[in-house]
DNA sequence: GATGAATGAGCGTTCATTCAT
DNA sequence: GATGAATGAACGCTCATTCAT
């Protein structure tokens, strides 16, 4: 149960008890620990008796390295969240074509959660339902990705989308939902995927572009869902299907 | 809200406290304040203490009728979950187009969030951070939704989505992608209508359907979003893959 | 170790094992039990787990009855200093000459002390090396100790003792001097009989009355100590001697 | 103090750390800061930590030096305590007359307790609330300046002040009392003049002077206090002694 | 049926103390 | 000689849970 295969990939010292080791990195092992345990058990059910033993240390040296249970949570939120945004705005270069550029984001997220299991278990799922101050920074971090999202939603559609009207508030326009739309069905396919089994990411972001690009399209063009076909002065969605 | 009509031999006492209350009342009572306490502050820092208390009733109580903390918070999540599903398949009519059946759907899924605001927040935010026992009692009801959608997805989609090849796993198909991002889109755009202010659910349920359904139809012909033919000068996406 | 002899003064049950007490006679074995431990060991170094099993309950118990360490602590601090300070305040007869007052609160107070060990030891001993909430509680005390000597010793001097000048801070005075050397000089006693093994109360009192009250009268009358013999226009103290 | 003769082999550093610092003279460092610390947080709220940075050394420094925590702090008692004790005794020169002898002390005492705030705080306040090791060194100080003043007071009682009958304990004679007294009194008043301000220690001499040394000498002339004799028409103390 | 009284168990946190360098 | 790194052991406090009435 201790300190199981990890293959000592950084520092290849053959010891078995690592000891005496620099402080940054000493941090760094406590929070992959932390990940591990708190994507594992949630902020509360974790205890931190268990997380310094899988990190290796004792207690006294989380607290003094990280603070407070708080703390070290919200220093995991923050590393694995600041991964995760440089993992996707690495991917989705600016000078791609906007479509592109979505399709090259998606597949990031989808490829990082397939690698990160955990850190994507402790940001979507565990880091949500707790207190105000750790849930406000892993909604900034959500509130980054969409908003860069609204951006792409918004170029592709030039000047076809309506500009909020005056007075509206920003995020509440049609590019934001559709923003959210896109980052949330992104988030139930990373779920899907880790629950039945994996796929090239590649596959994921095509599957939901299949949905979400082809759907966009037509509607930069002035396409909109009419709830009832007998609305005749709107045209058709078929029509504007291409 | 039932008179009990058994004769008050020991309620002779001028207290006005509501006493002798029939089980089944008493247990919807606990269950109403079970929900409001573990919306407000998650399962684990909500205390037996606060839920008996804002139930009225004393904590043996609490433990006679529902068991255990655990079983208490699978009580609600059994409730609300049951109630979010009946207000949805309610809505929608199994005769209806299909759009239409999704498009009511929606519709009243976004009502119920507005209107459960406490519900949804316990479903979606708190039951998804807990350990095993309760975590399977959202999924299941949330598998029931997917496979509901899925079904819709599948019958619009006639026979024009290529069905499940055999062997395949029924929850991998492309159909079953596609209700998942259609219900995470939904969770999205619930919890952004939450945190933004509200909006006709209609008009949210417009939102969503424009994104996905006008999307979807093409698909239904055959059309698939291609990363790259389109744009030969553009490298294979599996190069960009990490 | 446990529960050893009290004799169970007041509710004779003879069951080992006193259950189900009522709330405000459980407060009054925590805060005897209480006493105890912090008169031997002092407020940090006495422990919340050996005071619970002093009291012969629960830990549990005593932070709900008492709310916590710091709050036990002041509750022993001010049931003691309520009861020294009602007996002294009750033997010293508001009626009474002036001397005979202050020497029977002195008795009163040495008998407290040798009655109180711990109670006496808790409040000289361990308040007074606590953080601000403590101390100040226990300053109060005292200071309503000194105010009262103050002023016996104003009303004894009649006029003979300077009213403060103008400006002079009402605690500055001589007669607030003599009272604060007078309970300082009362306290040192009580320890050194602690110290040193019991007498008469009535025997202590009288050892201080003798060098305070003695000593008083004369200035009463204008004497006061002058450092140097060589000024002869100030009476020898010798001559008021009665 | 001692300039360290050894030749600065590894000195050569150019730090301007002061290095190299000759045992002695860092030992006191320590117990400087330690007193600080103690007198400003008392003996357990103090840590090792904080008295390490205020001493500007190490921990283990500390530990090598002083010991442990609790050898520290006797150690700090014992210097301050020394301290008090040489500036009292080189005041009160023995060839004096004996009350200008006890005047000059108590004007030293004063003196040093305005001018050694910390010391006399850690001496009268922190180091009585602790366990046996320490509160044995403490009173031992005290019990030296008793005795010291015993002598005095007897030695101005002449014959006058029975000597200790056979086989009383030497520190229970009246002499012993009344020295008791007399230091309990400096004790308060020092506590006094820190809480309401400073004046010139002569003058708080010259007020327990008054107080007790214009009282001490009828007494040495026999005049005894008695309670009820003067007074006829008052009941006999024993009555009222509960 | 209903509840005030009571607790076992465990968690977050800190501190005096000591290696290994 | 001097120190950053590390820890065993408690302590204050709380909570889900259950008697005894």
């Amino acid at each position: 149960m201790r300190s199981d295969a990890r293959p000592a990939a950084t520092s290849a010292t053959g010891t078995p008890k690592a000891k005496r080791v620099p402080r940054a990195q000493r941090e760094q092992q406590m929070l992959d620990a932390a990940v591990q345990v708190f994507s594992r058990c949630g902020y509360h059910a974790a205890s931190m008796d268990e997380i310094a033993e899988a990190s290796d240390v004792s207690k006294p040296m989380l607290y003094l390295y990280l603070g407070s249970k708080e703390e070290l949570f919200a220093a995991c939120i923050r590393r694995e969240a600041a991964r995760l945004i440089e993992a996707v705005g690495q991917a989705a270069e600016p000078g791609l074509e906007t479509g592109e550029q979505l399709r090259r984001g998606l597949t990031a997220f989808f490829a990082f959660v397939a690698e990160h299991r955990e850190s994507w278990i402790v940001l979507y799922q565990q880091a949500r339902a707790q207190g105000e101050p750790v849930v406000e920074e892993v909604a900034a971090a959500r509130r980054q990705v969409v908003d860069a999202v609204t951006l792409l939603v918004r170029r592709a559609a030039l000047d076809s989308v309506p500009t909020p009207r005056l007075g509206e508030r920003p995020d509440r326009g049609e590019a934001a939902a559709v923003a959210q739309a896109i980052v949330g069905a992104a988030d139930a396919l990373a779920g899907w995927v880790l629950d039945t089994g994996p796929e090239p990411p590649e596959e994921t972001a095509r599957r939901l572009m299949s949905v979400i690009w082809i759907g966009l399209e037509p509607r930069l063009h002035g396409a909109r869902y009419a709830a009832d076909p007998p609305t005749p002065d709107e045209p058709t969605p078929d029509e504007s299907a291409r």
